[in-house]
DNA sequence: AACGCGGGGCT
DNA sequence: AGCCCAGCGTT
C-alpha cells in the first residue's frame, strides 16, 4: 500500500481527540501551532484552553496588553513565541481587518511563523499541499527510509522537506500532515516505539535492520553554559519587595525577576553579605540577610544551567518603587521564580522577624 | 551556518 | 546528575 494510504488509515483509527481538531478556523489553528512548537500536547493543551477562553478571537488577543499575554504564557517557555503571537495578532486585526493570509507564501511572512507553521496552517485550513516537517516527521521518515543525514543540518533540512513533499497526498494534505505527525508522536516515538503493532514494520528499513535506536541522526549540541544566579528577595518595612523587568536580549525577555546579581563562581555567605551591603538599594539599612536555599537550585535550560540562590534581604526602610508582596502573583515570571514565590511565604517571614 | 531560546520527562 | 524532546529569529 502507498505510504500516504497507510498513514492516513492508521490516523483514522488512532488519532487523539484534541480541541484544535474540531475546527479549521485559521485563528485557532495558528494559535495551537504556535503553542505546540517544541512543546508536547500534554504540556500545551491547558495553555490552548486558557488562550481560547481568554481570547476567543484574534481581535481579543490583539486588544490585550503584552504583559497579559506573557502572564498567560507563563511556564510554557520560549517566550518570544508569546511576544510574536501578540505582535502578529495586532497585525492581522489592524492591518488585515482580522483576515488571515490564506496561503503558505503569505503565512510565512508572519512573525513567529516559519516553514513548519506556514505549511501546517496552509494545509489544514486552506487545503494547500505543503508538507510539514517537524520533529515527528524527521523521525518517521529517517527510520522508514533509513536516512542517515543529520536532521539538524541544512542538508537534512532540505532532504526531508523534499521527501515529505513527494509523499504528501495532494488530494488530502490536511489529513496526511496531521497523520504523519500523530504517528510520530504516539507510535513511532523517540524511545520504545511500538514496532510490533506498526503497519509499516514489514517495509521500515530501520526496523528491519535493527537501527531504530540509531535514527534519526542528530549533530551534537553545543556544551551547556553554567551560570551562577543570586536573586535578592527584598523585604521592606512596608511589606513590599522588588521585581524588575528583564530588558534587552537573552533569556526571559520582558519577564519579571527579583534583582539579580550574577557571579563568576558560586558565592559564599560572607563574601555575598559584603556585596549586598554595597548594593544601592540596601546601603547601610540591612537588617538581616538569610540564604533561602543552602544548596543551589539547578534550573536547566537546554543551553545553559542556572545555579541559583535566593537571598532574603530585609531592609530597614520603606521602598521607593517596590511592589506589594500580596500582588506578586500578577507578574509574569520565569518558572524558576514562580516556584520560589509559590513556596516562600512573605507574610510569615514578616511576622517571624 | 551557527547560535540562542524553556521547561518537562526519563533514567 | 546527564540524557532526551526541538521551530523560529537573529547574527
Amino acid at each position: 500500500m502507498k505510504f500516504s494510504k497507510t498513514i492516513t488509515l492508521w490516523y483514522s483509527n488512532n488519532k487523539r481527540e484534541l480541541p484544535w481538531r474540531q475546527t479549521k478556523d485559521p485563528y485557532y489553528i495558528w494559535l495551537s501551532e504556535i503553542i505546540l512548537q517544541q512543546t508536547q500536547v500534554v504540556q500545551g493543551l491547558p495553555y490552548y484552553v486558557k488562550f481560547t477562553h481568554s481570547f476567543p478571537s484574534v481581535f481579543h488577543l490583539a486588544n490585550a496588553g503584552e504583559s497579559d499575554v506573557l502572564k498567560l504564557w507563563q511556564g510554557l517557555g520560549y517566550y518570544s513565541r508569546a511576544r510574536n503571537l501578540h505582535a502578529t495578532a495586532k497585525y492581522i486585526a489592524n492591518a488585515l481587518n482580522g483576515k488571515f493570509p490564506n496561503n503558505y507564501k503569505d503565512l510565512l511572512k508572519l512573525k513567529g511563523v516559519g516553514d513548519y507553521t506556514a505549511s501546517a496552517i496552509a494545509s489544514i485550513c486552506f487545503n494547500e499541499a505543503t508538507a510539514v516537517v517537524d520533529g515527528n516527521v524527521y523521525r518517521v521518515l529517517s527510520r522508514y527510509f533509513g536516512i542517515d543525514t543529520p536532521i539538524n543540518s541544512s542538508q537534512g533540512n532540505k532532504e526531508f522537506k523534499q521527501l515529505a513533499q513527494e509523499l504528501i497526498d495532494v488530494k488530502n494534505p490536511a489529513t496526511f500532515n496531521q497523520a504523519i505527525m500523530e504517528f510520530g508522536a504516539t507510535q513511532c516515538k523517540p524511545q520504545n516505539p511500538d514496532c510490533n503493532i506498526c503497519p509499516f514494520n514489514s517495509s521500515c528499513i530501520a526496523f528491519n535492520k535493527n537501527r531504530i535506536s540509531e535514527l534519526p541522526v542528530k549533530l551534537k549540541a553545543a556544551k551547556v553554559k553554567k551560570r551562577n544566579f543570586n536573586f535578592l528577595v527584598f523585604i521592606f518595612n512596608d511589606k513590599k519587595t522588588i521585581l524588575e523587568k528583564r530588558e534587552g536580549k537573552g533569556i526571559w525577555q520582558n519577564l519579571y525577576q527579583f534583582p539579580l546579581i550574577e557571579t563568576e563562581k558560586a558565592t559564599t555567605f560572607d563574601d555575598f553579605v559584603k556585596l549586598v551591603k554595597k548594593h544601592p538599594i540596601v546601603k547601610d539599612k540591612l537588617v538581616e540577610m538569610v540564604l533561602y536555599n543552602e544548596d543551589s537550585i539547578v534550573h536547566k535550560l537546554s543551553h545553559q544551567h542556572l545555579y541559583t540562590k535566593f537571598w532574603i534581604v530585609q531592609v530597614d526602610r520603606t521602598s521607593k518603587n517596590g511592589i506589594l508582596t500580596s500582588e506578586i502573583q500578577n507578574y509574569a515570571v520565569p518558572i524558576l521564580i514562580g516556584n520560589f514565590i509559590e513556596r516562600f511565604n512573605f507574610d510569615s517571614f514578616n511576622t517571624f522577624n
